[in-house]
RNA sequence: CGGGGUAUGGCGCAGUCUGGUAGCGCGUCGGUUUUGGGUACCGAAGGCCGUUGGUUCGAAUCCAGCUACCCCGACCA
């Protein structure tokens, strides 16, 4: 408890936060730029990026909140190993199948291995070896790590990236029927992921591409520097978000809610066309063609790894079942990429309090001096027993820099003590989002901020 | 994999055409100073100029090969 709440408040002095003044060249895109120069990211190799602290920070926040909601909807997670072997594919042809894309390496005994481009394979071995029964019935199991896929062309940072985090759940269910529930579970939780994230995604119609199967969407955000085409009616973007009050368990409620969010037209254009969307929508001004970013896909694919692997249940009648099975896939590391590019202004990144790295960034603005400093450490004190992540900037570089170094990082609410202020017994208050400033006393600063919280 | 480009301190660049042993801005470190939108000054560290080979008295610079990285097209979270 205590190691939490060090690791969750910082001092900048003590902090790795290695800020860039000037754009890499080799960034193109706003996210990109935006996540070397506030210090998230850094480039190994092609495609290749460590997770610096700001940075890691806010993808472990991201794998959290996609958690909370895949609990929610009744998954359960474990953790399965990055380096597979090869017979598991050979099993389901997809060995062959998968090309260049997949990692091959060989271990010491010359057996061939792989660096995991995804896990149905082996999760519906692990499922095999323990679950005969109907009455084990639905189980959905997710982990979150790393994967690598051998891109021809990774691009935009973390966007596409070859080593990447991927959060995959997979569904194992008796009959169809059953199976589309725990589809339509899936469906229900990643719009509340990404809404609680401050995005708007769009289901969209998709491809079921090597994965196989039949029933498929992708999850976009739209984004100007997004690798996806689209084809939306407008009113998926004023659709209501799905209550967390909502009964998992109720066929019909979840059936409900995944309707309302496809009865819209929407597909990408590897799915429909112009030609489809236009009739579908007659309004022109209800029609989104636009780019956007894939940041969850899910899949029914029924029993094409079942059957290929011998994944059977025994059935009320004795008789044995291929089970069906779909898969639900998000990419933290691309999300972390796309809410930025989603949300940020000329001055750089604005968090939404739900990832942000820290929740406050307090700036002293005249280190050395007493009174300041006693404020400033007074003000850390308070926010931090308040329960808020906070980031002091105690360093000695000046107003300015302090002023711009918060915007680019882009923390939701800036608590900036200096001198002139506390000449007048206040502090200033400023939410970075709409850049609202205000002066409080600063017996009020936490209040105030709780308050400024949670409307960002 | 096809097309285009780049490679010089942590980042951004100049120097290459016209060979003579590396420079600027920012950052970093030490100090002084300053402090309400990138404060100023002094000092310091940091680069066998991507790599291998060739030409030459001498190569960042000329020639050849290789490698890495970036951008444009087909795949994906």
């Amino acid at each position: 408890m205590m190691q939490n709440q060090k690791a969750r408040t910082m001092k900048l002095s003590k902090y790795f936060l290695p800020i860039l003044r000037d754009t890499p060249k080799e960034a193109e895109i706003a996210s990109h730029r935006l996540m070397l120069r506030a210090g998230m990211i850094r480039q190994q190799s092609a495609g290749i990026y460590s997770w610096l602290p700001l940075g890691y920070k806010v993808l472990q926040k991201v794998e959290n909140l996609i958690r909370e909601e895949q609990n929610r909807a009744g998954a359960i997670e474990l953790k399965m190993p990055t380096i597979q072997s090869a017979d598991l594919w050979r099993e389901s042809g997809r060995y062959d199948d998968y090309g260049k894309e997949m990692l091959r390496i060989k271990d010491r005994h010359e057996r061939d291995m792989l660096f995991g481009p995804t896990n149905e394979e082996m999760i519906t071995e692990i499922f095999r070896g323990s679950v005969k029964s109907y009455k084990d019935l639905p189980l959905n199991l997710y982990h979150i790590q790393l994967k690598f896929r051998d891109e021809v062309r990774p691009r935009f940072g973390v966007m596409r990236s070859r080593e990447f985090v991927m959060k995959d759940a997979y569904s194992f269910d008796m009959d169809e029927a059953a199976a589309v529930h725990s589809y339509n579970k899936m469906f229900v939780a990643y719009l509340r992921t990404f809404a609680r994230m401050g995005l708007k995604p769009v289901p969209v119609m998709a491809d079921t591409g090597p994965i196989g199967g039949n029933l498929s969407h992708e999850f976009v955000i739209l984004a100007d520097t997004g690798e996806t085409r689209l084809f939306a009616h407008k009113g998926l973007l004023e659709e209501t978000i799905p209550p967390a009050s909502l009964d998992y368990d109720n066929v019909a409620a979840v059936q409900e809610q995944v309707t309302k969010w496809t009865q819209r037209y929407a597909a990408t254009d590897e799915k429909g066309n112009e030609a489809e969307f236009h009739a579908a929508v007659s309004d022109e001004s209800a029609r989104i063609e636009a780019r956007g970013i894939e940041v969850g896909h899910i899949f029914y694919f029924g029993t094409k790894y079942s059957a290929a692997m011998n994944a059977q249940v025994q059935m009320p009648d004795g008789k044995l079942q291929h089970v069906h099975m779909g898969s639900y896939g998000i990419g933290p590391t691309r999300l972390v990429a796309a809410i930025i590019e989603a949300l940020h202004d000329e001055n750089g990144i604005v968090w939404p309090a739900s990832i942000a790295p820290f929740h406050v960034a307090l700036l002293n603005l005249k280190v050395g001096d007493a009174a300041t400093d006693t404020a400033a450490q007074e003000a850390y004190a308070q926010l931090t027993a308040a329960g808020l992540d906070v980031l002091y900037d105690d360093t000695q570089d000046g107003p300015g820099a302090k002023f711009k170094t918060a915007d680019l990082i882009g923390l939701p609410v800036q608590v900036i003590i200096g001198p002139k202020g506390l000449a007048e017994g206040k502090v200033e208050l400023k939410i970075r989002k709409t850049g609202e400033r205000v002066s409080v006393a600063p017996s009020e600063v936490v209040k105030i901020v709780q308050q400024m919280l949670k409307n960002v």
